[in-house]
DNA sequence: CCCTATTGCGAATGTTTATTCGCATTCAAT
DNA sequence: ATTGAATGCGAATAAACATTCGCAATAGGG
């Protein structure tokens, strides 16, 4: 951020420059993100955008962190109730939380998703990942006798990414699916629970 | 394709354009394919190329499919000789043959794979994906009595995109990983094997 | 009320690229 | 050898955008 906004105006028009940058990426996809139409749909002037970010990808990484620290709330909520309980309904818990995220505004945090490979979004992907890697590790640690399982570094990595990407494509289709959410969600959850519950 | 090649010297004109195509994404990634590079790159010009590509993306769609053939094909090859094997080392022998085909030539299906998103690209996973069911469905159909096993369109869809996206994580991390492929793929073939010969 | 730092503006600039088109060259059939 | 079709060329065109910069408006402490 080239200069941080002191004054309360100014506050709220990076704020809503945030919001705008969600709603033209919700509504017509990361690639119709274009700074003009940023700045337009929150009522203010390009130059103004640029009175506070560095350049569009700064704002991008902003929008990111924003949609990060949804998704990780919505896990957070739903992560200390079902700490009890076997891995399958703990993954499901989890599972549909992060499956609301994915549809709430429109897709948001889906299209974002989807460009996992740019840089701006990478470090976002990356410090979910991370959570879900202390979260699993907490997990195991409360269920050390009754629901013993394996938080290895190997097993968290393909339990995130096999998760969040089937999830993704999932709800990229552009066809009607062959199977409902439920079946995919119970499917997902079982794979979860029976891959880090799974001997060495 | 706008006009197809009649004489000899324009089929390897259009051979060369997607040779050259296929080397600039692998360099330096398919944000960097610009027709007048590849044409450059190919020792052509850029109007030779629309001689015989409508537009750009229908040159990465050309692209796309030579991959996707080398996917294939390379699935083709170890699938028969595996056949007869338990799940988790007919899982294996398609997971060590995909992970190859991903790291050959500097990764360029890997790079191509990362924009399942776009068009042009989304119709090759596509037809990938429904050449993976199919030999599911040969494999489950060969191992009835030996080793019941469910090619069901969800787990299908699930196993295909796990796999595929996870090995791409993998592989696409700048960072030396936190543990070698060959425990990844360990791993990655028991969860298959774990996932289609579970009970319903 | 005054003054200066902060904020806001948006037309203009510069770059990057896909795509076209009129002309030149080569092929291959007769 | 002739000729029409196929091929090849690459400078020119046009559209899309990110980013800048000189100027205007506003805030809020003194």
């Amino acid at each position: 951020m080239r200069k941080k906004p002191t004054q309360q105006r100014a506050r709220i028009l990076v704020d809503s420059l945030i919001d705008a940058a969600g709603e033209v990426v919700a509504r017509d996809g990361l690639e119709a993100l274009t700074t003009v139409r940023v700045a337009a749909r929150a009522g203010v002037s390009v130059g103004s955008l640029y009175q506070y970010f560095d350049n569009k990808n700064t704002l991008v990484a902003a929008l990111m962190d924003r949609v990060n620290g949804d998704l990780i709330a919505a896990v957070n909520r739903v992560a200390p109730q079902n700490i009890g309980t076997d891995p399958q309904a703990f993954a499901r818990a989890l599972l549909e939380a992060a499956f609301e995220v994915f549809e709430a505004r429109q897709g948001l945090a889906r299209e974002l998703m989807r460009h996992w490979h740019r840089l701006d979004i990478a470090r976002g992907l990356h410090r979910f990942e991370q959570h879900m890697l202390d979260l699993l590790r907490g997990y195991a640690l409360a269920q050390l006798r009754e629901h013993p399982v394996d938080p290895s570094p190997a097993r968290a990595f393909i339990l995130i990414n096999s998760v969040v990407f089937t999830l993704l494509r999932y709800l990229s289709q552009p066809t009607p699916p062959l199977f409902t959410r439920e079946q995919l969600i119970d499917e997902l959850a079982a794979m979860a629970a029976r891959l880090i519950t799974a001997p060495r």
